[in-house]
DNA sequence: AACTTTTTTTAGTCTTAACTAAAATTTGAC
DNA sequence: GTCAAATTTTAGTTAAGACTAAAAAAAGTT
């Protein structure tokens, strides 16, 4: 198993290919191209490039999207594990709140060492998952299946757990935070308005009524589902 | 509120159109000539008919897709109305099963009158559901939330009861009817393989191993939901 | 059966997204 | 700082999907 050196602008894009593509579909140029803040042109490159690579990152077929290959997923994986565990290390060892790490952990991903990578893994006790509860792939690149669900599928009389955010917009998690919407939070749906959509939950003593950007981001397990450890 | 009376061909429109755009997003002109089997541009000159009604029954952006206007959802759902209404009423009535009444509800819904539907209605005692589970809209057109989510977000350890059935090919309906997977079974999730999204579940006292063609066309409702009526 | 209306198809055009190649910029190595 | 390699942009081309208009076919009417 040999250890091919990415650049930067490699690992980004196989990381942005591999959020795109977590759940089956292909990702299109465009939507790569917005992601990355590059122009649509620069995207048909890199992914040729990628194709062309020996052992290859990416099926690429043009006009027909891209996917990541085996060796490719785990360099994206490897990425996504550097960024999580950045994540939680500047939470819990520097005091950072869960808004302000995702730009920093966005350029240290890329420098810091494999060593450097098993030290901040050890003193923070292997954890599985980083501030926004998404889980950190294991030393052996593995990721376990994501059981959540959106909170946007719970109905009235269920109650969950919040298991993770999709947000990097600083000013949405601080919302989420206000709202009590963090990792481990209980909460019940109490009502939920088909027309619009909105839903409206208990958290502790408040309630509060989402609608879709908010019950669309939040990520729960419903009360009685199996889960291991 | 007037009676517009649309023709066979105007009605198989709207039902496809409400059928790709029910859960929200917009339907494109090559999809619904598929689903059709016509031409995608006989699909556009519909929909510019469609468009320039009064009322108008879609909202037709050119190349941005479909969707249905309020008057234009009404008047799908009547379509639908009878299709479901027609499906138990041959189920029930006349001894089909149903996989043999798809095809004879599609000829059967453009021609029967209101007060047939009103007496198959009453014969039946007003049914809320067709054979295979789906929900017939009311007399006055309201389509109550489906509540069901597809078998394949069914976790091991948690039991559910199948709603309905998402298929028309009498080769899977037989198929499904043949694993006991029929609208009220009760069944038991016992494995998960995330690497082949396949789902080992507990149908009475059979085991079965689906892959995701079934788990994502059988739709159930979870235990510990709640639920009204 | 002839006529009218509706719907579909054919053939060619347009729009959007994606592609290629060349030039410019950025990054990394010495 | 200079050179080489990697990446991005610009500008122009191509491909896929969707559109228009005219003609053909099908359905409905008298």
């Amino acid at each position: 198993m040999k250890k091919p050196i990415a650049t930067q602008s490699v690992q980004d894009y196989l990381k942005h290919i591999y959020e795109l593509t977590e759940h089956g579909s292909s990702a299109s140029t465009g939507a790569l191209a917005q992601r990355l803040n590059v122009k649509p042109a620069s995207v048909t490159g890199m992914l040729r490039k990628l194709a062309a690579e020996d052992p290859p990152l990416v099926e690429y077929q043009k006009h027909q999207g891209v996917m990541l290959t085996a060796d490719g997923r785990r360099a994206a994986l490897e990425v996504i594990r550097h960024h999580r565990l950045i994540e939680a290390w500047l939470v819990q060892s520097l005091g950072y709140s869960w808004d302000e790490v995702h730009e920093e952990a966005e350029r240290l991903e890329h420098v810091i060492s494999e060593e450097f990578e098993r030290r901040i893994d050890a003193a923070l006790g292997h954890p599985t998952r980083d501030p926004h509860g998404e889980i950190i792939p294991g030393a052996d690149l593995s990721m376990p299946e994501d059981e959540s669900m959106p909170l946007s599928a719970l109905r009235p009389g269920r109650s969950a757990t919040v298991l993770r955010v999709l947000a990097r917009d600083p000013n949405l998690l601080r919302h989420l935070d206000s709202l009590g919407l963090t990792p481990g939070a209980r909460i019940e749906a109490l009502d939920y308005s088909p027309f619009d959509n909105n839903l409206t939950i208990r958290v502790g003593e408040k309630m509060h009524v989402l609608g879709l950007n908010i019950t669309t981001k939040v990520f729960v397990r419903f009360d009685g589902e199996s889960h291991k450890d």
